[in-house]
DNA sequence: TTATATGCAAACTTTTTGCACATGC
DNA sequence: GCATGTGCAAAAAGTTTGCATATAA
């Protein structure tokens, strides 16, 4: 589990400026579990902080990003979606709600090896995803898939 | 691995016509190895069928995938590439050149129904990615990456 | 002090949509 | 013949960019 203070002590490093903007994104996506797109952040963090803009936020989205600090995953709607667990493990997206959740997986560093293996790629990042409908969709009727 | 000929029978029964510009789209989705995106896909097609145009190739892959006959990899920068290979495999993506190969792993079945478990879902599909660099890249210097 | 970051708005990219015309069955 | 599909162009949605202003260090 990534803490702020790791993060912004490495941008700092790197000298990149600690701005009260970046603080707040990196905060939010952080500690939230809901696997946010950029307007949702964006939204979120102008409640407290009005003054933020949404260009702000997709320019420390994509640092955060370059330095490995966060996961984008993008969908063929167009939209991007961002999570800080950059570790070892499952999404699984829920197809009529939206929702995303994580799921660890251990085995998954076998299955990298041989896959690096047998393909000769340098494997530096991975996107585990299920798709399917979560427990509070699978009752419902009306199975309109959002994509 | 699918044939052009099942897909055109479901699509018939399903009371789907078939039009040329879907035979072609078709015909290129299913043979190629290439991961095309849409505009990839359609100017291909132009070369043999001039009068195809591109909200054709969209809306065609859009009944494809939803006929879960083609899957749809969505990435951040907004596009989206296609593959008709809808069974159990890992996705093998080049940062670098953007190549995107397939490697089979049945050890994912195992992995899916665990998760299912563990989880709640009910899963209908995947996407498994690893990212890395191609056997080709990883000897070229400038590493300069795509996403 | 000064190079970097921000905010705004315009530009860009990719995908979707509305509608008149064409066509598969 | 008629409901479905196509092509065009315009709209939409999400993201990126240019530039003047603000600010962290």
């Amino acid at each position: 589990m990534q803490q702020i203070k790791d993060i912004v002590d490495t941008l700092r490093n790197e000298g990149f400026r600690i701005t009260p903007q970046r603080i707040a994104i990196i905060k939010y996506v952080i500690d939230t579990q809901s696997h946010p797109s950029a307007e949702a952040i964006h939204k979120i963090i102008q409640k407290k902080y009005p003054m933020v803009s949404l260009a702000t936020v997709y320019k420390t989205l994509d640092l955060l990003r370059k330095m490995s600090m966060i996961q984008e995953l993008g969908f063929a709607d167009g939209s991007a979606r961002y999570e800080a667990n950059v570790g070892k493990h499952i999404n699984i997206v829920c197809v009529r709600c939206g929702r995303i959740e994580d799921v660890d997986e251990h085995s998954l560093s076998g299955l990298e090896s041989k896959v690096a293996e047998k393909s000769k790629y340098e494997i530096f990042s991975r996107r585990f995803e299920l798709y399917g409908h979560c427990n509070e969709c699978k009752r419902k009727k009306e199975t309109q898939a959002r994509r």
